[in-house]
DNA sequence: CTTGACCTTGACAGTGGTGTGAAGGCTGCA
DNA sequence: TGCAGCCTTCACACCACTGTCAAGGTCAAG
């Protein structure tokens, strides 16, 4: 598919697709013209690569991740690199903090919105 | 305590809390000096904004969020702010979201970790 | 052939978060 | 008194992300 095709499917503008090539987190290949041809499994790399963003990882780091997480169990034997090894540990810390933190801020959200109902019932305005 | 002393405890640097200040975030009072003076509950406050931040949420809203985070379920009646309500839980959405796929990523790290740690087992570097 | 919808690259602008440096004020201590 | 170390404001500049516009190429349909 072309851009704009990937762009509607993944809601992620066209620009954006053109500045996450020129990061290096896809590559699709080039028809004739110079059209950029997708295909069909980026649809979800796109949509991985939105998430970890809206999560506050940069593209820097992402494009070494990007890799790791496909992961076909196969894809690993290639390179035994420590210091890949010790950024993704380092990274999977950096999730599992996020996680709890947003969990407690999610809870305390869900306890001021619950006690804002109870203030108001229902939609009982003046 | 002063801002040197606040950067320590918290590890922002006072370039950041003065930010913050800035837009609204945290609030000290000020000596005779002009010098600012942080109370002590400011140091879990600076955190949490800290923790916000990394996980993607932009000042403006965390200077939304943050009076309905502490919550001593008192504060909460003084406004029934039902666009106050919906942003909340909006927020909450997104963080939902987050958390999902924070664990989905962090599960595939952890499964590629695994896979490398068994394709180098042990230190066992040539 | 022309029109319209899509694509291309390139550039400039803006926002949010952050680093850094200049120029200067306050305070405590030798 | 003078220096060291903290503080102040102001400003410039960077990176990452995003929007938008300009100038132009491609292609299918009328």
């Amino acid at each position: 598919m072309r851009i704009g095709e990937l762009a509607q499917k993944t809601g992620v503008p066209a620009r954006m697709l053109r500045y996450y090539e020129e990061q290096g987190l896809i590559a699709p290949r080039r028809l004739q013209n110079g059209y950029r041809e997708y295909e069909d499994y980026l649809v979800h790399r796109v949509r991985k690569i939105r998430g970890l963003l809206d999560s506050g990882i940069p593209t820097r780091i992402i494009g070494d991740m990007l890799p790791c997480l496909n992961n076909t169990e196969a894809t690993v034997v290639a390179d035994p690199d420590p210091e890949l090894r010790e950024m993704l540990v380092e990274q999977r810390g950096k999730m599992t903090e996020r996680i709890s933190f947003l969990e407690q801020n999610r809870d305390a959200l869900t306890r001021y919105i619950e006690a804002m109902d109870r203030a108001v019932p229902a939609s009982a305005a003046s």
